[in-house]
DNA sequence: ATTTATTGCTTAACATGTTAACTAAATAAT
DNA sequence: ATTATTTAGTTAACATGTTAAGCAATAAAT
């Protein structure tokens, strides 16, 4: 194992231990609340991702696909595939904008709705229940210090 | 666009803005961070999860697959996916346990240190400016609010 | 001791993440 | 007007996420 030289030593220390580091919380903290939420989403055949799609559309209305993508934190090439894959199920529809032929735009199709209205009130209910597990104005509070912080290090020039 | 039956709207008020759940903004708080440790790793050719594994070994030594799996937030088909392309690069090394045929103990090798002293210093200094910008303790804070938060909701059964 | 779980890991199949290269449409520059 | 640049989206290739099924080693039950 650790041979224990003085270089790696010294390295060792000055090393945060990563699994403290903010990423790794925000990614644990991420993945325990989504286990909660992921069994209502796979009943009716979404992933994370596909829910995210649903609800950004049924609550903005329609949107462009590079809108969506940064929404709801996907990649292009991903929301691509995805978008697709909702079309053949006939939860969306794409059209191209007539204003700007490379603009694609997106709205939710009754289907899609549907699927909102059975699991929205469901995923709520569980939210509710962490809220009043953790605290209203604690949850209030993290929300806006998560949200200071992503707009200061985002704001800056990349290191 | 939307069709604004009632029922739509009787939905679309009972339910929060998505953009602004704990969730999303956990995830793009991670992806704002990551932005800034990502070109660091990708220097050196890692991944995000591949330099996660890295820093396990580095701070924890040796470890089995399974402890690897949860210390990393990595799900156990991708970690036999990740260790084994490692191990084609020398980044590390599999054994089987003695004491226990179906254990795998993976071991950091020197190649995988060496990538540890040179991409770490970098990303702590990246960490360190960031800790600047928004305060070491609204960090420890921060930190230690989803900390107490993950472990209420990960402790309680599943809703 | 033999059978029966259980555990640790792997495989397979498909969805998504990630980067780079590419196409077509719209803008800007000349 | 023509060319050059930028923008929106797609494709391709590979890495990882996710679920279910499978296998071998261990532990538990009888």
């Amino acid at each position: 194992m650790s041979s224990g030289n003085k270089f790696e030593a010294s390295i060792k220390c000055e090393l945060r231990d990563f699994s403290r580091s903010l990423p790794m919380i925000l990614l644990r903290t991420r993945e325990i609340m989504m286990e909660k939420f992921r069994p209502n989403l796979r009943k009716y055949d979404l992933t994370d991702q596909q829910w995210r799609v649903l609800r950004a559309l049924f609550d903005h209305g329609v949107k462009d696909l590079g809108e969506l993508a940064d929404l709801c934190c996907i990649l292009k090439p991903s929301i691509t595939r995805i978008i697709r894959s909702m079309e053949k199920r006939n939860l969306l529809a794409k059209n191209v904008d007539v204003s700007d032929n490379r603009r694609t735009i997106v709205s939710i199709m009754p289907r899609g709705e549907d699927l909102v209205a059975r699991i929205g009130p469901n995923s709520e209910k569980i939210y509710q229940e962490m809220t009043s597990e953790f605290g209203e104005s604690e949850l209030e509070d993290l929300y806006n210090k998560l949200d200071t912080l992503a707009k200061k290090i985002g704001n800056r020039a990349a290191s």
